[in-house]
DNA sequence: ATGTAGACCGTACGACCGTGCGTGCTAATT
DNA sequence: AATTAGCACGCACGGTCGTACGGTCTACAT
C-alpha cells in the first residue's frame, strides 16, 4: 500500500492539471482546452480531471488564475527588485519581452493569446481576464507616476498615455513575434521602449 | 471541349458566405469556422456550402483573401487620398483605428483577431496571414521612408523601428479595446500616434 | 474495525464537427 | 430539342467534444 490518496494528491493532481492547461490554452485557446487532452498529458482519465473541477468554465477560471502566478513569478517578481519608478518600469516592460522570447508560454504571453478569443464572448472568463489586464496596466501606471514625480521623465509626461503606449507595444510585440518567428521583432521593441523612457 | 458554365450563381453565393466568414472569423476564428453556421446565416444547406470549396482549409484561405479586401477598402484606400509620406502614414494609422471602432468586423481588426490564432499552427493559413501582415507593414515602412526623405519626421529616425513601434500599438490597441470597450483607448493611441508623428 | 469523504476510473450519452455520396436542378452549348 | 457542366441539396458516416453517473479505492476520524 504505497499508493494512497488523499486531499494533497488532489491539489497535487490540480497543480499538475493547470500547469499544462495554461501552457495549453496559449496554444489551443481558452475553449480549445479539451478534458480529453489534458488527461492525456497528465495521465489521468478525463473524468478524474473533470471531477477535480466540476466544470469546464471552472477549468478555465483556475487556469487563468494558474498563468497569473506564473506571470508573477517570471516578470513581476523579478522586476520588484529594481527601485520603483523608471527603473522598475523598465524591468516589467524588458521582463515581459523575455518571457515571451524564453517561451515561458509555448504560445508566447498568455492573456494576449487569450484576450483576443475571449473579448466576443462575455462572461466570468472574459471579466476575468479584463482583471489580470488592468492589474498588470496599473501597475505599470503606478510607476510611471513614480517616475515623473522623481523626475525620471518628463513633467509633462500623462501616466496613463505612457501605460497605454507601452502595454500596446508589448502584446503587439508578442503577437507579431509568434507569428513571424523573428525574434529581432523582440530586440527592436526592447530598443524602442529604451529611447521612449530615457537611458 | 467547350465550356461555359453559370459562374454568376455560384459566384455569388461565394461572395455572400465570404462576406459571413469574415465577419464570422473576427469572433469564432478561423477554426471555429463552421460550416452549419456558415449555411445558416447564408441560408444554404451545409454541403452546398461545402462543395463551393471543397475543403475547410480553402474556405479558410479565401476568407482571409476577402478580409484583405474589405481591409482595402475600408482602410487603406482612402488613406491614399492623402500625400505620400507623413500625412498617408496618418492617415493609415488613424483609418486602422477607426474601422475598428466603426465595427467594420464586429470583432476589430480581423488579422489581429486571427494572427493569435494561427500563429501557432504552422501552414498555409499562418503564412498567408503572415503575408498579409508583411504587406500592411510594408506600406507603413514605405511612407515612413518617404516622410524622413522630405524632412517630415527627424533624420535620424529609423523607418522599420517606427513602422514596428506604430504596428504593435495599434494592434495591441485593437486588443485592448476589445477587452475592456472603452473607446477612450482608442482615442489616447490616436493622440499618442499624432504626437509621434508631429503636429 | 468501521464509516465516510473525496480522488479517480470506465462507460455512455447527446451535440456538433468536417466530410463524402447520390441526386435533382438550372442554364449555356450543341 | 438534346446534351452537359456544375450549383445546391438532403442525408449519413465517423470522429470528437463536454457532461453525467455509477463504481472502486484510499486516507483518516471515530
Amino acid at each position: 500500500m504505497t499508493n494512497r490518496r488523499t486531499r494533497s494528491d488532489g491539489e497535487r493532481s490540480r497543480d499538475a492539471i493547470l500547469d499544462a492547461a495554461a501552457e495549453l490554452a496559449t496554444v489551443e485557446g481558452l475553449d480549445g482546452l479539451s478534458l480529453a487532452r489534458l488527461a492525456e498529458v497528465t495521465g489521468m482519465s478525463k473524468s478524474g480531471v473533470f471531477g477535480l473541477f466540476g466544470s469546464k468554465e471552472e477549468l478555465q477560471l483556475a487556469t487563468i488564475d494558474k498563468a497569473r502566478h506564473v506571470f508573477i513569478t517570471e516578470v513581476i517578481g523579478p522586476a520588484l527588485e529594481a527601485p520603483p519608478g523608471r527603473d522598475r518600469l523598465l524591468r516589467l516592460c524588458v521582463g515581459y519581452l523575455d518571457h515571451v522570447e524564453r517561451r515561458v508560454f509555448p504560445g508566447g504571453c498568455f492573456f494576449a493569446s487569450v484576450a483576443s478569443e475571449v473579448s466576443s464572448r462575455p462572461g466570468p472568463v472574459r471579466d476575468r481576464v479584463a482583471d489580470e489586464q488592468k492589474q498588470w496596466t496599473g501597475l505599470l501606471t503606478e510607476n510611471a507616476e513614480r517616475a515623473v514625480e522623481a523626475g525620471q521623465l518628463p513633467t509633462d509626461t500623462d501616466p496613463e498615455q505612457l501605460t497605454l503606449e507601452l502595454s500596446t507595444m508589448l502584446t503587439g510585440a508578442d503577437i507579431a513575434y509568434l507569428l513571424h518567428e523573428d525574434p529581432a521583432i523582440l530586440d527592436t521593441i526592447r530598443t524602442t521602449i529604451h529611447d521612449r523612457l530615457g537611458r
